[in-house]
This record gives structure tokens, sequence and C-alpha cells, in this order.
RNA sequence: GGCCCGGUAGUUCAGCUGGUUAGAACGCUAGCCUGUCACGCUAGAGGUCGACGGUUCGAGCCCGUUCCGGGUCGCCA
């Protein structure tokens, strides 16, 4: 039989009683962790969100109470009403350890089935288990800390920015597509049949028109969408820190994002993050780290060999540098024990992935050397690759060539992360932050053929960089930043592009003509015409951030009703069909494949 | 769209070269137990081996298709 609570208020969260409290009558609400029945003696473990007290029930107790615990089984839910005393054996496992909560009132408050999975902190269920049931999922406690240090981290970032003086607006979810960027989530319009909108990527252009409106200094915690494949730290739909500022450059929104890093780590993990971090050119991260998002845990960096190369013996180093590439590698110092022939083998099917053609590579174990390619080379160019690698016995030389550039940094650069994973040497308690500035505006899609904004379009390149524009644009850099964690991009911002020519000249460059730019984003040019402050802001990925200050592998981790990988909720098992009245409604048709 | 890994009891997993009645731990149920706290002890229940098809005298195991989950490349201005 399920009681009511009448009569009972609760007084105490259950993590939150402790020696003070003992001979205090307290009243506690919660969920049966465990019952332990020892005969004339009965413990249940009842849990919150702060934790677990032990609830006693011994020959003390009224009959009627003692039989009721009896009854008691994982997951009722009860209230308590009892006198707090000290416990006769402590657990020091448990912060409520000393004391108990000798019961003299208890009501079943909902009774429970046995849930499909043991609600136990770290437990290792399958993850299409925890979804399939994430409200019981999210009674674990490593689940409820995960939950309630990102509202922490919200709070601390609402609170900071408003210290300095931002405003939290709230842009509309229901915008127009755009066909730029990543996919939009599209919603049909009902009056509009035919006709739809868009999930809003970020609130990008909103918050640009709120500088031209006078708000100065814009925030917001916002939600958005994006209709691309998930990953492990990539969900359709996710959170921004997002802000806006006007009448500033870029050391400005570099200096007020780095204040609230301070503050974040400070406040949420006790962690001091040291001022200012570091800054380092795109080209410079790709150069030394194959990466815009280089991880600064550990060395290992990229040596270009091209110069050494260029005229060797082995073709496929030679003719990379000759067509335009290069070849590049780095020492996995000391690792020729761990990296033996079989594993290097996997590397080199692994970095296929990346479109190397192969992974070339040198052993120097103490007791003999073995190389994939200084078959080809001259003992002079064996010499001198071993000394740009500044290799040593013990160590193992990986290097890879090709004609494209961008393939040697995108091989290199997962390589050396995933050789200095597989070798143990990524320090997990230390958050390296870096900013990564300098960015190139555009980058060449080949497959459309034509330059696109690596950012986005609104983003202003370096003054002396404007000039190159149309005649130039590979060389045109961008005032955009991101800011770097551990490997990972938590941030990215730009100053933007506050002058109407500058913004057509831009639309120019990326193959708009001056009709499809005004169809697409002609409110703004025509806004712009109003007086437009000099502007720039920056989001933050909050999911991201989160996941890396509790040191989780999956962003799934810290969102409570996250999406699995083909972007379906197992929970509700959306999305889902609707009814036809529904589809005529908005004029739309299904058209079976 | 490509590649890789996984799916066996409620959960997490084991299951040999294809061979009798598919196992373990935890959980669950019942009984016993006065200081447990991952309580202990005893007993018990619990299986569409993801699904479909094929090979075979015989399939959890081999083959094909497919569904589900994860990782990743492409994609993500």
């Amino acid at each position: 039989m399920v009681e009511k609570m009448t009569g009972l208020k609760r007084t105490h969260y259950c993590g939150e009683i402790t020696v003070e409290d003992v001979g205090k009558e307290v009243v506690v609400m919660g969920w049966a962790q465990r019952q332990r029945d020892l005969g004339q003696l009965i413990f249940i473990d009842l849990r919150d969100r702060t934790g677990i007290v032990q609830l006693a029930f011994d020959d003390g107790t009224d009959r009627e109470i003692f039989d009721k615990a009896f009854e008691v089984r994982s997951e009722w839910v009860l209230a308590a009403k009892g006198v707090v005393r000290l416990r006769s054996s402590i657990n020091y496992e448990l912060k409520t350890g000393k004391v108990e909560v000798f019961v003299t009132e208890l009501k079943v408050l909902a009774r429970a089935q046995t849930p499909p999975f043991e609600i136990l902190e770290n437990s290792n269920v399958k993850e299409e288990n925890r979804l399939a049931f994430r409200y019981l999922d999210l009674r674990r406690p490593d689940m409820q800390r995960a939950i309630m240090a990102r509202h922490r981290i919200v709070k601390v970032a609402r609170d900071y920015f408003d210290s300095q003086g931002f405003l939290e607006i709230e842009t509309p979810m229901l915008i127009g597509s755009t066909p730029e960027g990543a996919r939009d989530y599209i919603v049909p319009s009902r009056v509009h049949k035919g006709k739809f909108y868009a999930l809003p990527q970020s609130p990008q252009l909103y918050k640009q028109l709120l500088m031209l409106s006078g708000f100065d200094r814009y925030m917001q915690v916002a939600r958005c969408f994006r209709d691309e494949d998930l990953r492990a730290d990539r969900q359709p739909e996710f959170t921004q820190i997002d802000l806006e500022m006007s009448f500033v450059d870029r050391e400005d929104v570099m200096g007020i994002c780095e204040g609230f890093v301070k503050k974040v780590f400070d406040e949420v993990l006790g962690v001091d993050v040291a001022l200012p971090i570091s800054r380092m050119s795109y080209s410079e991260a790709m150069e030394r780290f194959g990466s815009d998002k280089p991880d600064l845990r550990f060395g290992m960096e990229l040596v270009n060999l091209s110069g050494i190369l260029e005229n060797c013996e082995f073709r496929v180093f030679s003719s990379a540098v000759k067509n335009g590439g290069s070849v590049r590698g780095f020492n996995a110092k000391g690792a020729a024990e761990k990296l033996t022939r079989k594993e290097i083998d996997k590397l080199t099917a692994w970095v296929k992935d990346y479109g190397a053609m192969g992974l070339a590579f040198t052993r120097l174990t103490p007791d003999g050397e073995t190389s994939s390619y200084e078959k080809f080379l001259s003992a002079e160019e064996i010499e001198r690759v071993r000394k740009a690698f500044h290799a040593e016995t013990g160590d193992v030389l990986l290097i890879v060539a090709s004609e494209d550039n961008q393939v040697v940094f995108d091989s290199l650069g997962a390589l050396r992360c995933e050789v200095a994973e597989r070798l143990g040497i990524v320090p997990k308690d230390e958050y390296k932050f870096v900013w990564i500035v300098d960015f190139p505006l555009f980058e060449f899609d080949k497959e459309e053929n034509r330059f696109v904004a690596k950012h986005h379009p609104f983003t202003s390149p370096r003054d002396e960089d404007v000039e190159f524009l149309l005649t130039q644009p590979e060389k045109v850099k961008a005032k955009a930043y991101d800011l770097v964690l551990n490997g990972n991009e938590v941030g990215g911002g730009s100053i933007r592009i506050n002058d109407p020519q500058l913004q057509s000249l831009m639309f120019e460059a990326l193959g708009f003509t001056p009709e499809e730019a005004k169809r697409q984003f002609g409110f703004l040019l025509e806004a712009f015409k109003y007086g437009a402050p000099p502007h720039g802001g920056m989001a933050f990925g909050l999911d991201r951030l989160v996941m890396l200050m509790l040191g989780k592998d999956s962003i799934r981790d810290v969102i409570a009703f996250p999406k699995v990988q083909n972007a379906s909720e197992l929970m509700t098992r959306c999305p889902g069909p609707v009814s036809q009245k529904q589809l005529d409604e908005l004029g739309i048709r299904i058209v079976e494949e």
C-alpha cells in the first residue's frame, strides 16, 4: 500500500546529516538503495541526490514499522522520520558513515518494480540499456554529480558574464534556413504551406543584430541544432555559452573568455588556470602538431623532413615533396618496446583512414634496428633524418608522406594522439589550454570547387589581408580564435565584419552573386547600413566543456537526455511518424523510397 | 555513404575445432540470522543465444541478409 506524505515535511537531505545532528529529530525522503535484513535488525540505505543515509530499525522499533521496513525493496520511495544517532560501527566509505537515523515513522510513498539494472555508481551497464531507461540511469550518483556540475558551470557562466555587464537575451528557435554550413533541422509551417523554418545552428546573425541594436554585451545559454552525423563529442542538439561584444578587438574578447575559464575551473574544480592562456598561430599548430586543436599535454612534435628527402631515391618520399606535398613524422620517444612490428602494422592500417597511403617507420631497439625505408636512403640522408628526430636507441620514428599536405597533417596529427594514448603518456589530470589564432579565412572545397568560409561568412579578415580577398584568398587570415583544451576545441569566435562594403566583398570572394547574397542575407546587409559597431564574440561548446572538466569520454554522460548515433532517442523513440491529418495540414506528402 | 567492434539469463560476461540438458557472478524470490553497510548462510526461479534465411546428420559457434548499440572516416560554415 502506497502512503501519503501527510504530516511529514523533509527537514534534511540524506547526504547532509552529520554528527552535529545527533539527537535531533529529522525527516528524510528518498529512494531505498538497499535493504539489509539481519533478522531482528534491519538497515535501509536511503538515497537522494546528495547521498545516502542509513535508516536503522531494531528491537526498539515499533513492530508495525519494523514489519514495514522488512517489506521494503530496492528503489522504493520512502519518507522516514527519526532521531539521528551515532552508529556503533563507522562506515568510513560514506560521508554520513558515523550516523544513522533511528526510525520512528516510516511511509512507503511508492513501491518500485525491480529496475532493469542496478542503480549503482560507475556501473558498466551497456549504454543502450542505460539510455532506454535514462530516468533510472540518471539516479546513479555519478550521473547526478555530472548533471549537478553542469548546472554549476552554467550558473558560474551566467554570474560571471552578468558581472561583466552582459545581458542574457533569447534569440528565436524558429529561423530561416541558410544553405551554408551544416545541414539544418527544418520545421514545416502550417500557415505557409510548403515553407519551412530551420532550427538555429547558432544564434549568429541574431547576436550580431543585437550588437547593432546597441545591447553591447550579450550572452545566452543557447540551444543549437545541426543535422549531421554524431560522434562521441557531437550531438545533433547541443548547448553553447554564446556571447557577443561591441567596441572590442580580438584581445578584448579573448580576455573576457579567459576570465570565465579561470573562474569556472576555480569554482567548479578548484583548478587554477594560469592567465593569460598562450596563443599559437594556426600554421604553427599545424606544423608542430598536425592539428588546429593540438593536445599540449605531451610532446612528440612533428618534424618536417621534406628538405632532407626531396631528392632521395625513395620515390614515395621524393615525389610527395616534388608534387607539392611533404614528408613529415615524429619520434615516438622510447616506444620501441611497446610499438612492436605488429603494432606498427596496425597503426599503418589505422592511418589509412586519414588518407595516408602508408606509414614508414624505423625501430631502434637495443638489439637491432629495423626500418621500412632506410634501405632506400643514402647513409647521409639516414643520418640527417635521425638527427632531425633526435633519434636514440629505444625510439620509434614514424613518417608519413603525401602529395597532399592536409593528408600528412591529418594522419600524423591523429597518429600522434593515438600513439600517446597507446603509450599511456597522456596525463589525465592536467588541463592544457591554448588559443589558436590567425586561421585562414577560407578553405578550398574540393567538391564544390570553390573557396568557402572556414568559420562563417561574417568573420573579419585581418586588416593587412583585405587587399588579397579576391586575388589570393588562400593567403587571407581571419580575426578568428579557437580555445583548445587538451586537444579539444571548447570554443571559438571571431571579430565580425561591420563594414557593409567589406561584407559584400566577402560574399563576392565566396562566389555569391550580389543577388544571392541579397536573397540570403539581405536583411543583414541592410541592417549594417544603419550603423553597426565593431563587434566580435565567442561561443563555448558547453557540453564538451563539461565533459572535459568532468573527465568523461562521451558528451552523452553530461547531457540528461542525449540522442544515440542515428540521432534518435531510445527512451521516447523519437523521431516518429505523425498522423496523416498533421501531414495534410502541412501539405507534406511522404514519398516511399 | 565507407570501415571497425559488439549483441548469449534482469545486468555484466564466459561458452573450446560445429556435438548430450547453454554456464558464472551480481540482481531477483523464499527461509534463517541483533550492528550490517557490496551483510552472511541455505534453497529456488530465471534463456526466442538480436531477427530472418542458408550450409550441415547436428549451429550460440560457419555463410548471407537485416535490425540494434558503440567507435571512427567522410560530414560537422
